[in-house]
DNA sequence: TTTT
DNA sequence: TTTT
């Protein structure tokens, strides 16, 4: 029940491998940048193609899921409200500004590395099932952190 | 048909007058902003509320719509797409950036200032019709422009 | 996170008084239909308009804001998702389908009746307050509750 | 510009081949109804599963897409109306109905039966190109229409 | 009737 | 800078 709605709707491909932070022993944050294509006609009649670069930030389980199984190339589709922070600019003292999508809901739309039809991941493991990213510390060596094991089947992939 | 999606969903609260631009003789920009409501609940229960500002643009058709229904305080439920702007600050040299929401879709959901209970508007004209601003030239002195009549009965509200 | 999306969004009319049924002592049921419409040109280039009739249905905490603040002819925005229910008719036998809108979000757009500029509600009270139908047991006799008025203030409206 | 809103988004799983029906030269018609999955916990904290299947109708280009690269188990995001038809029912006089959602955008999520991951399929035209069907005459033997060349790059695929 |  |  709310008096006002902020919702953003984006389906797309991740820009990179998203950027972890442990704030505390309980909050993951994930930031990460996703692609969407604009086609539009010129007043000449030609087809052009724009790509509009989207700020992402997930929380706490959602993080997780961000962390475990999203990378650079990867197609999703969230859901999410836009939030605007601003801060002041240590060197210049100028107000600045950076729109980020809060994500509320994330749907998977593929695996490995966005490649919808590639073969090759289940060659690495050879079991056929999907391979993910339970940790990335080399990516980010200064976190510490481990997959929650508890309140599910290990092997069972949240979404 | 699309590859990708670029969605978002508004409504709330216009927190100015919109600004109006003439570009060409046939493009009209309209620029405002909107207001969202978030209220969440801290660590100690106790429930907070922040405003989210919201940069609008309308174009075209829908611009001239803004222009003669949107003003300070009206409540609008607005479809669009994200739009990011960037530009290299003249004093700083400084990337800036700039996200908007473009409107492709404008409902309106109040009239006169968002009062949508108010009964002083009706007394204005004396015959219980909503009254639009046809122009808004005191606020924009240096525009020149008139509102189409062609193409449609100018008595009837276009949404 | 989901695998699938399911989700609606409407913003229309509310067609007449929500029917409310009490399950149990914690399950409140409210259902009514909101008219949406919709305008098109035919080949002629004449424009004609339909009006799409939708089945909404809230639980909980959601029927009872339905309950006490929507009625026929409130303007409301809904979002939800979509239930197709089946049954056999006991007459012939044949099976048989409703599509209704569950509403996960609800905001209001207008007070009394769905008159957004009408002044004569405020006259009734006196005090320029927003007066809400905390029961409704003319319109639905044989149901028995009472508006909980424990967990907030009973002044504050809840959305 | 509307003065109400009617829109639906799924995300799901194609349940069987579209049926294919062209009315006149100019319009095709595809008819095909899509899975979604709800999960929910009941009193006993239990984790359920539901299917929802959702009728879906396109018209014109968006059906010709259809017809050329949506098959049983392609997984695809939707965006549409929801539009609610009746009739008389021939045997037993009663009224019925069905809720279908009108499609308005088309995204292809994946190719070869929603087998995101599988690689059979550029094997069977060894040059690793997406390969779709152009005519479904087999499943539809009385239709006799043919793909448009014209307009555009024919290896392009449109989305 | 889909999918995980 | 909106609104409740």
């Amino acid at each position: 029940m709310g008096k006002t709605v902020n919702k953003s709707i984006l389906l797309g491909h991740v820009g990179k491998d998203p950027e972890i932070h442990v704030l505390q022993a309980d909050n993951t944050v994930a930031n990460f940048t996703l692609a969407t294509n604009d086609i539009y006609r010129d007043r000449m009649g030609e087809s052009h193609e724009t790509t509009e670069w989207h700020n992402l930030v997930a929380f706490g389980r959602t993080a997780e899921v961000v962390r475990d199984y999203v990378q650079k190339g990867s197609r999703i589709y969230v859901e999410g409200k836009l939030r605007t922070r601003s801060w002041d600019d240590r060197e210049t003292g100028q107000k600045k500004y950076r729109t980020e999508i809060v994500i509320l809901d994330l749907t998977l739309l593929s695996f490995n590395n966005g490649n919808e039809n590639g073969a090759d991941y289940s060659s690495e493991n050879g079991n056929g099932a999907r391979q993910v990213r339970r940790s990335n510390t080399q990516q980010h060596p200064g976190q510490d952190y481990a997959y929650s094991e508890q309140g599910g089947d290990p092997n069972e992939i949240p979404f």
